[in-house]
DNA sequence: GTGAAAGCGCTAACAT
DNA sequence: ATGTTAGCGCTTTCAC
């Protein structure tokens, strides 16, 4: 048979004591007797009592749970970043609840909407890729519920952001390009919308530049960045004049299903197109050539987001003082882009 | 400044009517008259009322939120079922708190314990590689809490569990390799407490017992199934002997890293060696040589799991009577179990 | 060290 | 169609 609820006021009637001190017991409140704190958390135990959190919850105002906001859950980099997340939350008895915008606006503003009528304590998010209008985000701020963003940040709203340098990166695997004889490098990069991939796109631009190279708007290909989208643009790839030599794809699942079409077409990875692309995904080291890309610490940046927001809730720390957080990132340079030994 | 907290009661004083009837307006209760609903609407949104989940749970006894516990959420099997949890949870008006059980069973419990403070109405779980107690779910089935499983189940609670047919899939897969001229198969996989495991495993296993092939111990080889240990194992079966001339990867990244590894010592996929996963991994189809696998049906499954769980809770079917859903699955034949027409 | 009492914001009988 | 009232289970001030 079902059982029954059990709730402080069995506990103190069995007791014979104040549903108060039964209360203040199980929060292990120094006040109470060791004796009486002992026959409580026995008979707790014995009648399978169960904290109720909704009602302490909206007893305290408080819920201790904190919202994450992503736009898909599918990337190495999202899942490392959630586990750092979610590492860190356990940890200081925070707990979470993690949604995924699915890439869109709509369904984001509803996550924000329902994660704020749960009461969540704070807001941690990257965006989806077509957000323009933050107003559902304002409705927290409003009330002064801490919101972080990280990776996908936002400049719109005054809130700190967690990120690493997408330009001076984008910058720096477009310069290994040319440096490996690449004269013609195509960059295939996302929703322009988002700074990970304008700036992205900005360090390619500013690389090329410094470099002498023209910059060529054809040759800067905005899509979804899947792994259809890769297949999509190796196919432009092949009619482009003049003749690319180098490609800077702004992901890696991109990157390596464009490389792998290409080679499909027949070009030699990297002799006749080298191949570049971006965070490290476990796989990039594992497909042929093996992928030259930048390596991006997810999990550290979920660790170091959740924790910043929790130590703000508890005033340990101001929001304000630490507007952009950069973290390091790196070029990890491998055969697809290897070329000065090989050809040239 | 912060906006204050704005409750029922706050619209009902200014509007002079009792907090009851704003209650029912906001609930779009049809005994409210139409003027009413439309007074108490517009001045919830001039006051910005936002409605209290925390409160209304508690009074209802009902929170409309559904926990889920998965091992990890970086597989794409894994993103792709809570992807799929996800979409239908919140068109039918639910929500989902979503966490990792990071593959250990005493997180896996806390979890629970946290799910259930909570108060969701139900639970989704695939369990953790190392689970053998499973009292902690029992706390929630003795409340008649529902618990579903999906692809990691056991047979030690009385619940429901959606998977796949492992022992036929593992049995087909296997019998292929031996299809394709293989004497000499390995079998890598994980854990053998969970179901998905030992189940590929005995599939294994009857498919060279009925092609007449001896089942050898040393050939199955225990791991954690990552990528890491696809390079152990890859090192592990140079040195065994007979000489291998088949691997069954009971999923697709160990797979794709042994077969590198493979590949970097020397040895020709699948000529030398043929190689197969599990899972369908979306860069499985992007290697190379193309990994013949399992295609496992992630999406799918998560809907109907979380599907199936709601129309229990709103009564509309019982789950009694279903006990183990089997969804299809199919063998993907690529290139890196393709010797027929090459070799032998 | 313990108890009494009020109230968090909402809902749902029951009454009108 | 609307109002009255009594909680949901917990915490916390204020007494003692």
């Amino acid at each position: 048979m079902k059982k029954q609820e059990c709730t402080i006021y069995d506990l103190a009637r069995e007791l014979n004591i104040s549903p108060a001190t039964v209360s203040r017991a199980l929060q292990n409140s120094p006040v109470v007797s060791k004796k009486t704190k002992n026959r409580i958390i026995m008979l707790a135990r014995e009648m399978g009592y169960r904290s109720n959190t909704i009602a302490s919850n909206l007893r305290r105002k408080k819920t201790n749970t904190l919202g994450v906001i992503v736009p898909r859950l599918n990337s190495h980099f999202m899942s490392s970043a959630i586990s750092g997340t979610e590492k860190i939350a356990n940890l200081v008895g925070y707990n979470l609840i993690i949604t995924q915008s699915q890439e869109k606006a709509s369904k984001e503003a509803f996550n924000v909407n329902t994660l704020f009528n749960n009461r969540v304590d704070g807001l941690v998010v990257s965006l989806a890729g077509d957000t323009t209008d933050f107003s559902a985000f304002q409705v927290l701020l409003d009330r002064e519920i801490p919101v972080i963003f990280f990776d996908r940040i936002t400049e719109e709203l005054a809130c700190p952001g967690f990120i690493i340098d997408n330009h001076q990166a984008g910058q720096l695997i477009t310069t290994h390009l040319i440096e490996q004889g690449c004269k013609n490098v195509v960059h295939i990069t996302g929703d322009l919308n988002r700074n990970v991939y304008a700036d992205r796109c900005e360090g390619y631009k500013k690389a090329l530049t410094l470099q002498g190279l023209p910059v060529r708007e054809e040759f800067i290909m905005a899509t979804n960045l899947s792994i259809e989208a890769g297949v999509e643009a190796a196919n432009r790839i092949k009619s482009l004049s003049p003749a690319p030599d180098g490609i800077f794809v702004a992901n890696d699942a991109c990157a390596i299903s464009c490389m792998n079409t290409l080679k499909k077409n027949g070009f030699r990875i990297p002799e006749d197109i080298a191949v570049a692309g971006f965070n490290n995904d476990p796989y990039a080291a594992l497909v042929e050539p093996a992928l030259t890309t930048i390596d991006y610490p997810g999990e550290e940046m979920g660790e170091m987001v959740i924790k910043s927001l929790i130590e703000h809730l508890e005033n340990k720390q101001d929001l304000r003082s630490t507007n952009r957080i950069i973290l390091r990132s790196s070029l990890i340079i491998r055969e697809s882009t290897l070329r000065t030994e090989k050809s040239q």
